[in-house]
DNA sequence: CCAGACGTTGTT
DNA sequence: GTCTGG
DNA sequence: CCAGACGTTGTT
DNA sequence: GTCTGG
């Protein structure tokens, strides 16, 4: 799955990547957690730019009662996402990718262990992960955007620690992948299955790094020997 | 018909 | 909002 | 994902 | 042990 992730990019990085002409307000982090404002980039209407926006990790379906659950839908199976009901919507109409320098995995050792790895790619250092987005109008009117992010089985070079790991979409599927008027969801199904496997490096990260408090300061300063060379 | 769920992961 | 279970 | 709470009453 | 909040 993708339960914490990391984006050491500046706004520069991230505009140059994906293609935006306004920078993201954005400070490079390494703990980002559900619930927290993380940019997204998206077309919300055909022949629209590309956008960002700061929308909130875990999707709130549009039928939601409250808001409550939407930390339990951080992550959404690439398998059924077309059929689930908290899902379909956001997949035919609101794609979007979800910037990302490195994501965590915990290997579990034994019942009470667990190891976490930061995972990224060999190359290309700031990549995306594929995602929905969603929007919710609370009882009092208040607009809450969200966003999940779609898994996979786990590659064969990374499943030796987890089962299960985030889609990372190409840059030369960004632009279908974004399109509002994508018709074919037989196509949309299609570009999250990579036709090569990726190239990965990764490496163990302590608990106390992980388990470092994701309130307060939000933008933790990475230790320099936690990051990859 | 209404009431209640609608999700993922991991673990048993 | 839509589907499933009772 | 992890961390932290997990309860009530009344009073400030 | 399980749920909620970040």
């Amino acid at each position: 799955m993708c339960g914490r992730f990391t984006l050491n990019a500046t706004p520069e990085q991230i505009a140059e990547t994906f293609g935006l002409s306004i920078r993201p307000e954005w400070s490079p982090r390494y703990n980002i957690a559900p619930t927290q404002l993380i940019p997204i980039v998206r077309v919300t209407t055909a022949n629209a730019a590309r956008e960002w926006q700061m929308v909130h990790w875990g999707l709130l379906p549009s039928w939601s009662r409250d808001r409550t659950r939407a930390a339990s839908l951080i992550n959404a199976r690439s398998e059924t996402v077309a059929e689930k009901p908290s899902f379909r919507e956001a997949f035919r109409h609101r794609r979007c990718l979800i910037p990302a320098s490195g994501f965590y995995e915990w290997e579990t050792i034994d019942k009470k262990t667990k190891q976490p790895y930061l995972i990224a790619r060999g190359e290309q250092s700031l990549f995306a992960f594929a995602g929905l987005w969603e929007r919710w109008i609370s009882p009092e009117q208040e607009v809450v955007e969200t966003c999940t992010i779609l898994t996979t089985a786990a590659d064969e070079a990374i499943k030796h620690l987890h089962e299960r790991m985030p889609i990372i979409m190409e840059p030369e599927h960004y632009e279908e992948w974004l399109d509002p008027q994508l018709e074919s969801m037989a196509r949309a199904e299609e570009l999250l299955r990579p036709t090569q496997p990726a190239e990965w490096k990764w490496r163990q990260v302590s608990t106390a790094v992980n388990n470092a408090r994701t309130e307060g300061p939000i933008c933790l300063e990475p230790p320099r020997d936690q990051l990859f060379q």
